[in-house]
RNA sequence: GACCUGAUAGCUCAGUUGGUAGAGCAUCUCCCUUUUAAGGAGAGGGUCCUGGGUUCGAGCCCCAGUCAGGUCA
């Protein structure tokens, strides 16, 4: 019988999970994972991971299945927060729930997994995995996106290896969220009407600033709105040598200095805030929202731009630096020169995107077919073909 | 110094022939969402510059003043 550990996060997704596991003829061991608990910067719920913990251990009751808790705790501080606070820092915009799939979900708690003699790890995740059979007697897996559409989680899984795939099972991905909450209820499991986690997988719901301002001063700047028609914003339109210039050319960062528009107002630290962002500026009197176009973290200035089609809130192509260029599917790695037709996202839920990649020797172009909106420097680009996920990388 | 224009929610402004005020932006809350954002829905918020006067009644009319911007000498 192969012996799987599923880590159970007290949610009714991996709940379901580890049911339909048992059902399946597995040997199941659940594991829950404390990450965080430091409650001084979540929002609400006095200590969530202990009621969730709690839940998970009366699933795993309900379910017959042994159960433990670890605490990866240390790992998570220093391979997720202090991951966050360096990346805002530098003015990037992290994504600390793909770094946290990678590093701790499948990367620290898989081993512990296997060091319990599990042969798989599983997880709640609304993703698929596929297996495609090799002429050699290899295999190859396939990350795919889940059969719920509006719940497709296979974008926070983008940073995922061939190895950790191998080990890998995704019990509910071929489930609907509905369906997952009626089997939940079909089977007793109290965590059936429970509520979806959001925020920070592990942390809950911050306030970010707040949460930023542990490790990060506020520092007093400005908040200057670009006119949509100053000269960045007109085409320069030239010639290229070859297609390597013309994207280099189009994946660049328009550059703004105070002098190109008007301070509307001032900010507490330009590493607070993001590329697209809205709320927050604290910035009215205009006939549009302004929203953030660029921060300058070097001269601690915000530039923005009024109206959500304001020009510089959009890009065509971005870059990923050759070392984060991440293939899920290893088999087909690009050369430098080759291309591809894809489909790629740059958020999690954000409806797929025509786009066609270019390998160069220093990194990859990815070229959307349609501008996109606020493509943030930290946040990751993943590519797909269909409902499979190829790689990911690090937005430049 | 004279004259003109303006002074209405946190900000930018609209307020018809006088009947105790509105819009956008901002803010807050909720929804959506296992990142950051975005998006959706609601809510709160005004001694209408001050002091007089006319009127049954004044943000709107009259007088004086204060402040801001402008024009002319």
């Amino acid at each position: 019988m192969k012996k799987v550990v599923i880590g159970l996060s007290g949610g009714v997704d991996s709940s379901v999970a580890a049911h339909l596991l048992k059902e399946q003829g597995y040997d199941v061991i659940g594991l829950f994972m404390k990450n965080w608990h430091d409650d001084s910067v979540t929002i609400s719920e006095e200590c969530p991971w202990l009621e969730d913990s709690n839940d998970a251990l009366i699933v795993a009751e309900k379910l017959g299945i042994p159960f433990q808790t670890v605490d990866l705790s240390a790992e998570y501080k220093e391979r997720i927060v202090n991951y966050m606070f360096r990346e805002y820092e530098m003015g990037r915009t992290p994504n600390p729930d793909v770094l946290c799939n990678r590093e701790i979900k499948f990367d620290v708690f898989l081993q512990i997994a296997l060091q319990l003699g599990a042969d798989y790890v599983a997880t709640g995740h609304y993703c698929r995995k596929g297996t495609i059979e090799n002429a050699d007697g290899t295999e190859t897996y396939q990350l795919l996106s889940g059969v719920d559409g509006n719940k497709d989680q296979s974008y926070f899984l983008c940073q995922l290896s061939q190895e950790q795939l191998s080990k890998t099972l995704f019990p509910i991905g071929e489930l609907t969220k509905p369906e997952v909450r009626k089997i939940a209820t079909e089977n007793g499991l109290i965590t059936a009407d429970k509520k979806d986690s959001q925020g920070l997988c592990f942390i809950g719901k911050v306030r970010l600033p707040e949460f930023l301002q542990q490790q990060l001063k506020p520092k007093k700047g400005a908040i200057v709105e670009i006119p949509s028609d100053a000269l960045q914003f007109q085409k320069v339109a030239s010639s290229f040598s070859d297609r390597e210039n013309e994207l280099s050319y189009q994946a660049q960062k328009k550059v703004y200095a105070k002098t190109d528009g008007k301070i509307v107002g001032e900010h507490q630290g330009a590493h607070y805030f993001t590329i697209g962002q809205r709320k927050g500026l604290d910035v009215g009197g205009t006939k549009e929202p302004l929203f953030v176009i660029e921060t300058d973290v070097e001269n601690n200035i915000i530039y923005t731009g009024q109206g959500k089609t304001h020009p510089g809130l959009f890009r065509k192509t971005l870059f990923v630096h050759r070392d984060e260029v991440h293939w899920v599917r290893e088999d087909l790695t690009l050369a430098p020169g080759e291309e591809m037709q894809v489909k790629a996202r740059i958020r999690y839920r954000q409806p797929l995107q025509k786009a066609t990649l270019y390998q160069t020797e220093h990194g990859m172009y990815v070229d959307f077919e349609e501008s996109q909106s606020a493509i943030t420097e930290g946040q990751f680009v993943a590519w797909y073909d269909g409902d499979e996920l190829l790689g990911s990388g690090v937005i430049a």
